[in-house]
DNA sequence: ATCGTACTTTGATGGATGTCGTACGATGCT
DNA sequence: AGCATCGTACGACATCCATCAAAGTACGAT
């Protein structure tokens, strides 16, 4: 029987098209105050980020959790680069299904 | 001892003032769709409803619930007309506090 | 006074989800 | 080959929260 190749980029799920996703779906995303600082980090970087190098003040199976679920309401897109995972804000494409929200909650000076 | 008066408008418990409430807990107050129905009844309506004007998927009990988290969030202010109690979007206060946020979540067509 | 209306309070319950530790997988470097 | 790095997968666990039914409170009308 063949065996799943899954070598090269394939060690990543697809990506959701963001037309499927609904506003409650993107709103779960972002209540988590972690997922809300990865995206702002993201954001403010303006330039893809490996988990890694975003430090977060939780374990890192709960960090691969919170990526994940950023990449599933179709917030981020991710692809390996080496060992690492990047991390690429949708911002775009955001913008456009879900006009002024990115900006709303993410562009604050935030002391909470 | 002197009980506690509590009668006219004292039957509701003091609103917060906008300012002290975090992004987090307006998202908190946001992301459940029943009370995202209220926002979005009371932002199309432009004028002030009863609870019982509105009519939600839940028991009165629970409703009651969400309008409470609303208030607590700053996000409405409630006063009584006579045994009816009525919801007031404090919109202006909410646009000055966090930009943009409201229009991004409620002026949408939500067939969600 | 009594009744109806409108909503609240209380207590219980169930389901979702954020959290972690440990084990595993894939890649790159020496 | 061997090892370190980077991150995932799998349970397990605790907490939080939306939900409801039932009983209670406040007001207005009859």
């Amino acid at each position: 029987m063949a065996v799943a190749r899954r070598s090269g980029q394939e060690r990543i799920p697809p990506h959701p098209d963001i037309q499927t996703i609904g506003l409650q779906q993107v709103l779960e995303a972002l209540v988590d105050p972690v997922r809300r600082q990865i995206v702002s980090e993201l954001y403010a970087a303006r330039q893809d980020l490996a988990c890694g190098t975003i430090d977060l003040p939780v374990s890192k199976s709960t960090a691969t959790h919170h990526f994940h679920v950023l990449r599933e309401a179709g917030l981020i897109r991710q692809y390996y680069a080496g060992t690492s995972r990047m991390n690429a804000l949708r911002r775009d494409e955001i913008d456009e299904a879900f006009p002024g929200l990115l900006r709303a909650l993410v562009a604050r000076r935030d002391r909470e």
